[in-house]
DNA sequence: AAATTTCTAGTTTTT
DNA sequence: CTAGAAATTT
């Protein structure tokens, strides 16, 4: 009986579960499920599938369910299993890439592409466009590699091929028509990008009328994870899908679930608007998760707060049945140093109070910040996990090995030719290789039958290097995965250049590793023996099945790149950026370094929508608490080599002062009268013990009612060890100055010594300008 | 072809 | 400062 199914949800969760998907008259409903952070989304989501299922009302074949990570669908498969009696694996649940994957294997044909096309990561593809300039003698400093990428990149997100674009200007035409010539270039290759994925089954599905209907009739039933990060090329994909393109009569259910306060990778395409959009075009049942299981209140308070200083949401608020716990605690250091060892007692204090290391996350804003506190954490012999960071199908041994896995396949593959055909060195240079390029341009093949053209000397390694890899396809013909890939890595002769290597034990572990990956992907896909008669019956119409084992191999090797480096097992703090954070969440959380600058981010401050893009960052990073929430941001810091002084994130002046607690002092400052916000100074004193006798409240503290004057700071009665550098400048951070030209401004920053010191000053009328204070004449304002 | 020096650009990241 | 790429030497 179903009933059992929802008996833990409470009425929100059942409400959204028990939505009709389709209306008396038989016509679809969707469904759009405002899912705050802590809601039970992944709950609501399974349970929604398990219960179409369970009631009758769909079947399993006709399931598509869409995430954004292999390790969301990875979770969803697992919980569904451990709900359902059936067998899940007919079911179509994955990424967008992943299910794109899928339908170009089933109708290659139809898509334009060789069964064995290849998939083209990041790094391929970048090396793929250099290859490209280069061949076409393109000024690779007039279009950079990079600039090119994500121009190409962006273009198909937004569905836009080469052709679609015009602009008259005459730099973005030439960017397009090198976009023209990636895609020949990647066509004749036989690869793909991961945008091309999509784009390519998006047009599959629009070209192709049958191909379209007899996917629109299979899955009437879609359910979209994080709708908030959908891409328009996404969206439009939905759309076509679901069969709500051009108003069909009779188009699928979606049931999209997202919460457009966790948005977070506007830049990198994400479009929330595609929530209003969907709004206006499904015309879909509405529910509101507000409920959270996961935070005590003082916290999500501070969220909630923080978060309604952002204007166009959909509107939402989080409540809890828990109680106010903890007040959420901000710290101010002196330097970047003192922040990490305040951190290192903290933490200590944490574990001694009973808290287990997998269960305290650092999070910061940018990459570069976790290296002091690695540091720290180390020389304190704290365990700790980075996330981020090289993952394993992206080391360069693996790599390699997989670019020689890939000639097997697809020998047309360029980018792999180019990456293994002098690796190990084989006497291939880059004579040998100019030349080749040329052969292939000339004869429009690809490098590997050029190869065999070339005479001379040349001609005569490439030749052999040719014959290698023809012979290890013709020698694993008949193996194993595994017996494949342990005889390529031999062969090859990257096993024995990494052995004689001094420093390549790591790479040969890695290369064993790859071995072993094999292994378990054979085992977990049911590769091989009797897999095919488990699956459900009508999966034939697309699916792995005419895939081999090798190129499902290879593909899963491009589309998941594996864990960053697991230290699985270990019981350590976790480090992370906040976005890698965002679905995580932890006992006890420190978001580090909230600084002007900082976070929010310089560079996002001038863009637009970039300031609320940060503000919902640090909505996100909030929410990961569930008990003890620890803000903390310093006086200095260094950065690129420099020290640089910032002010305090103005995110800090967004919080609701009633559930914070100052670990130290903080000093009220007279604002500007209009203009930005933030823009308080804070008192430079600092204790050193956590302890809460040492704890000054917001408001209330007598160091936050006495009134501290600008140059006060100066000549002060502070403790001498809360600004060491800082009586080198005649002005500090948030100083007051008059400029004869410029008129009154306010510090914002100071940096570099002596004739190189230099200030960032936010004038009222002129903005933000450096100026080097050798030169300009300054005067404070009282 | 390997080793060494010089240069340069430094948000966020999944597929 | 510092990792990674590019240029240059050996």
């Amino acid at each position: 009986m179903y009933s059992d199914l929802l008996a833990n949800l409470n009425p929100e969760q059942c409400e959204a579960v028990t939505l009709p998907p389709s209306d008396e008259k038989g016509r679809s409903r969707s469904a759009l499920i405002l899912a705050g952070a802590g809601s039970g989304k992944t709950r609501v989501l399974t349970t929604r599938i398990a219960w179409l299922i369970q009631t009758g009302q769909a079947s399993p074949i006709s399931v598509l369910a869409v995430t954004f990570t292999n390790k969301a669908a990875k979770e969803m498969m697992i919980r569904l299993a451990a709900i359902l009696p059936i067998n899940t694996r007919g079911m179509w649940i994955g990424t967008f890439h992943g299910l794109c994957n899928r339908l170009l294997r089933a109708h290659h044909r139809d898509a334009g592409l060789p069964s064995t096309f290849q998939i083209l990561d990041t790094q391929d593809q970048l090396s793929a466009i250099k290859r490209l300039l280069k061949g076409l003698k393109v000024d690779d400093e007039k279009y950079p590699p990079k600039q090119l990428q994500y121009f190409i990149a962006h273009a198909k997100e937004r569905g836009m091929r080469a052709k679609d674009l015009h602009s008259g200007d005459a730099f973005q035409d030439r960017l397009a028509e090198l976009y023209a010539a990636y895609d020949e270039q990647c066509q004749r290759e036989g690869v793909v990008d991961f945008a091309e994925l999509l784009l390519r089954s998006y047009e599959l599905l629009q070209h192709h009328e049958p191909i379209r209907t007899h996917y629109q009739e299979r899955f009437r039933h879609i359910l979209i994870d994080e709708f908030q990060d959908t891409n328009a090329l996404q969206y439009a994909w939905l759309k076509l899908l679901s069969g709500h393109e051009g108003g069909r009569a009779s188009a699928s259910s979606v049931f999209a679930v997202g919460d457009d306060d966790q948005s977070i990778y506007a830049f990198r395409g994400a479009d929330v608007e595609n929530m209003r959009l969907y709004e206006n075009q499904f015309h879909p049942f509405m529910v509101k998760l507000e409920q959270n299981y996961r935070s005590h209140g003082n916290i999500l308070d501070v969220a909630n707060h923080l978060i309604a200083n952002n204007t166009a949401r959909l509107g939402k608020n989080l409540r809890t049945d828990a109680g106010h716990g903890e007040p959420v605690r901000i710290y101010e250091a002196a330097s970047d140093g003192m922040e990490a060892a305040w951190l290192i007692d903290e933490i200590k204090g944490l574990i001694n109070g009973g808290i287990s290391r997998s269960e305290i996350a650092l999070l910061y804003r940018s990459n570069a910040q976790s290296r002091i506190i690695e540091h720290n954490l180390f020389s304190a012999g704290l365990p700790y996990r980075v996330y981020g960071g090289l993952r394993f199908f992206e080391r360069a041994e693996v790599k390699h090995a997989l670019a020689y896995l890939r000639l097997l396949e697809n020998p047309n593959d360029d980018t792999s030719f180019s990456r293994v055909v002098n690796f190990p060195t084989r006497g291939i240079g880059a004579r040998s290789i100019e030349a080749l390029q040329d052969a292939a341009q000339l004869q429009q093949c690809s490098l590997y039958s050029a190869a065999s053209s070339l005479e001379g000397k040349a001609g005569a390694a490439l030749g052999g290097f040719v014959r290698l890899v023809d012979h290890m396809r013709e020698a694993t013909r008949h193996n194993t995965l595994p017996e494949t890939v342990e005889f390529v890595i031999q062969h090859s002769g990257l096993i024995q250049h990494y052995l004689s290597e001094r420093e390549g034990q790591d790479r040969v572990e890695n290369l064993q590793e790859l071995i072993n990956a094999a292994t378990a992907f054979i085992a977990e896909e049911g590769f091989g023996q009797n897999a095919k008669a488990a699956s459900l019956p009508s999966e034939n119409d697309a699916g792995t099945l005419e895939m081999s084992p090798l190129a499902a191999f290879l593909a899963h090797a491009s589309l998941e790149a594996g864990d960053n480096q697991a230290q699985a097992g270990q019981d350590a703090i976790q480090l992370m950026t906040v976005h890698s954070a965002k679905g995580l969440e932890f006992t006890a959380v420190f978001i580090t370094g909230l600084e002007e600058g900082l976070f929010p981010h310089e560079n996002s401050v001038n863009e637009s929508n970039g300031l609320e893009e940060e503000r919902r960052l640090m909505y996100v990073a909030i929410t990961r608490a569930k008990e003890r929430l620890y803000l903390s941001h310093t006086q200095s810091r260094m950065l690129h080599g420099q020290v640089r002084y910032n002010m305090p994130s103005r995110f800090l002046e967004e919080l609701p002062t009633a559930c914070l607690k100052w670990l130290t002092p903080k000093m009220k400052d007279a604002r500007w009268g209009g203009g930005r916000s933030g823009g308080s100074t804070w008192k430079s004193g600092y204790s050193h013990d956590s302890d809460d006798s040492q704890v000054f409240d917001y408001e209330d503290s007598p160091a936050a009612r006495k009134p501290r004057l600008a140059h006060s700071a100066l000549s002060s009665n502070i403790p001498r060890m809360a600004a060491p550098a800082r009586d080198i400048y005649p002005f500090r951070v948030g100083q007051d100055v008059f400029h004869t030209k410029f008129g009154e401004g306010r510090i914002t920053a100071l940096e570099g010594l002596e004739a190189d010191a230099r200030a960032q000053i936010n004038f009222k009328r002129h903005g933000v300008k450096w100026l080097q204070l050798s030169i300009a004449k300054l005067a404070a304002i009282d």
